[in-house]
RNA sequence: CGGGGAGUAGCGCAGCUGGUAGCGCGCAGCGUUCGGGACGCUGAGGUCCCGGGUUCGAAUCCCGGCUCCCCGACCA
């Protein structure tokens, strides 16, 4: 492609609404425009990147089976009535009404239609198993739209679906899904780590995100250093380790004049952190529940609210506090029955703590799990952090920041049962199919690839993934130099070498700039001076300095250096 | 939804003690240049976010609204 018949233009200067770098950089380089918070139009430039990256999806999931499909935007709203979502799914449905006063939903996800179409399709259990997928636009009203297209509320999202007869035929669906994501997110030359994830609403047994190691990234996850685990902070575990097994003393209560603070507390009688006990206050749906954990740790929000049946958590007011009776400071669940007592497993693990009296500037000494105080609910609510031990072996944890590219979920039979897609077994039988759901945002991934991707001068994507291989300057207007750089691109073109070719009558400067800023992986320069040593200039992106070859051999040159970025 | 910030040329911004809009980049033309956003001359380009009010006069002051961005809440 000549850059004088191209479409777009690069910007020396970001709208001032950018700050994250993935959204600068694509403002700047002209790949994408926003017409609105959260929506965004792709320019040629952009759409080459995001097609390239859609078409190692479409390969890979042919290539695991998978049969792609096309389904609608605008969907009636009773096919969420039937599955229950259309009141339940957050951000809710953008919907409007039809000429007829019928209702109309724009489809955030399209767990109904597939449902609605298997269940049309599959009869018995030799119609499975069968995966279906689609890369489609989707939309989301998202409160709170950010970040370029990191966050937005129409993208651009392929979502496969699985259908099987049992939860055997299920992992094996899911994990021929897992093998093709890795397969292509490594295809896509991109860091991504399968992580065990929180299934959240959608429910499920299993749930994986693969994470985009990026520093700029929005989640954390922690991976072992020695055995692989890797999970996101909401579901990660940690072991807490032992505190030391001694025989339960008696309970003494000692003066704490203004203690309010673990690290006050531990502090003032010279003891860890990890020998006491702290009360945190939630409210969960409307009611003040205590939560207990050891003082070294820290509450898992996400694990408290799955323990407490998935409603709303959150830290409850000073005003709900002193209405449940709560000492903030000194409290504990020792002697307390009128408040939900919801204890981390870490305090089991030993003993003689010195936890909250329950009184202003009191605490108590030698406390017990059992004999001092009781749980109504005993799990693991502790958030694993950077130098836990790791749950599985004997590493160390260690937290990274990254974006989640794609998340894959067991589903189940929730949909299929809501929905009536049913199968008859080989005794004639029926039974609901097991499904699963993959998804894979593409626009976010092209982000996030950025994000993981680029320097000072602009991005520095995989050759996989970069709007084009190789950006061909000429330098200067001598004729020479433009006959030579333009039979030079017709052989790349020949050669099926990915090209933009920059004839702009612009000064050397402007050119190398723009390359940096779009960043194909290779940069090819003729000029007068190389031309006088019948030479061309070939650059890797991220080299430093270019190296010549003589001119003869530039498309060969090209296609092996292209091997090796 | 809570908190904060911002809307003036395509982009970055100034003008805001009221007097009818400017700078840089970019864009168009001509010329000189040609190895990291070069230089000169000429030129085009504005609903100063919208509506109302105050005033002889509003980008500027007052009231109401809209939009966008950031933090939080929420979220495949």
């Amino acid at each position: 492609m000549r850059a004088t018949k191209y479409f777009g233009k690069t910007l020396r200067d970001a709208p001032a609404e950018a700050e994250t770098v993935s959204h600068r950089l694509l403002l700047r380089a002209g790949m994408v425009q926003q017409l609105a918070a959260g929506i965004y139009s792709y320019l040629p430039l952009g759409w080459r990147s995001l097609n390239k990256i859609s078409t190692i999806i479409r390969e890979e999931m042919n290539r695991a089976g998978g049969l792609e499909v096309r389904m609608p935007v605008t969907q009636p709203r009773e096919l969420w009535e039937e599955s229950g979502r259309a009141d339940t799914f957050v951000p809710p449905l953008a919907q409007f009404e039809d000429r007829r006063g019928r209702m109309l939903v724009l489809a955030p996800t399209h767990e109904e239609a597939v449902t609605a179409m298997a269940r049309a399709n599959i009869r018995s259990y030799r119609d499975l198993p069968v995966t279906l997928y689609q890369i489609q636009t989707k939309f989301r009203d998202e409160p709170r739209p950010r970040a370029g297209l990191l966050r937005v509320r129409e993208f651009e999202m392929k979502d496969a679906y699985s259908f099987d007869a049992d939860v055997e035929g299920l992992d094996t669906s899911f994990n021929a899904m897992a093998d093709a994501y890795h397969r292509i997110f490594g295809r896509c030359g991109l860091q991504v780590v399968m992580v065990e994830a929180d299934s959240g609403p959608i429910g499920g047994k299993d749930s994986n995100e693969f994470v985009l190691l990026a520093e700029s990234g929005e989640d954390t996850i922690l991976i072992c250093d020695k055995c692989g685990y890797a999970a996101n902070s909401e579901k990660a575990s940690s072991r807490k380790g032992q505190s030391p097994v001694e025989a339960p003393l008696p309970v003494e209560t000692i003066h704490t004049p203004g203690i309010r603070t673990i690290d006050a507390l531990a502090k003032s009688l010279g003891i860890p952190a990890s020998r006491t006990i702290k009360a945190v206050f939630y409210s969960a749906a409307g009611e003040v529940v205590l939560v207990s954990i050891r003082g070294d740790l820290e509450v898992n929000e996400t694990k408290l609210r799955n323990a407490l049946g998935g409603a709303d958590v959150r830290l409850a007011t000073a005003d709900q506090v002193r209405a449940a009776g709560l000492v903030a400071g000194s409290a504990s669940a020792v002697g307390l029955d009128r408040v939900r007592s919801v204890v981390d497993d870490s305090v089991t693990a030993g003993g003689n703590y010195v936890a909250g009296a329950n009184r202003e500037d009191r605490h108590l000494r030698n406390v017990n799990y059992g004999r001092d105080f009781k749980a109504d609910l005993m799990v693991d609510l502790a958030l694993a952090r950077d130098g836990d031990a790791c749950p599985k072996c004997d590493g160390t944890l260690r937290a990274k920041r990254g974006i989640e590219v794609g998340h894959i979920f067991k589903l189940g039979t929730r949909y299929a049962e809501k929905m009536g897609a049913m199968y008859l077994d080989a005794q004639g039988v029926p039974h609901p199919i097991v499904m699963g759901c993959y998804g894979i945002g593409v626009g976010r991934l092209l982000a996030a690839a950025i994000e993981a991707n680029h320097d000072g001068r602009g991005m520095t994507l995989p050759r996989a993934i970069a709007p084009f291989e190789v950006y061909l300057a000429s330098l200067g207007d001598d004729a020479d130099v433009v006959s030579a750089a333009d039979s030079l691109y017709r052989d790349l073109e020949a050669a099926s070498v990915d090209v933009l070719y920059d004839d702009r009558d612009e000064p050397p400067g402007v050119k190398f700039n723009d390359a940096d800023l779009i960043g194909p992986p290779l940069r090819v320069v003729v000029s007068k001076r190389s031309l006088k040593n019948a030479q061309v200039e070939v650059k890797s992106r991220k080299a430093e300095k270019p190296a010549s070859h003589p001119f003869g051999d530039a498309v060969e040159v090209v296609r092996a250096a292209l091997e090796q970025v």
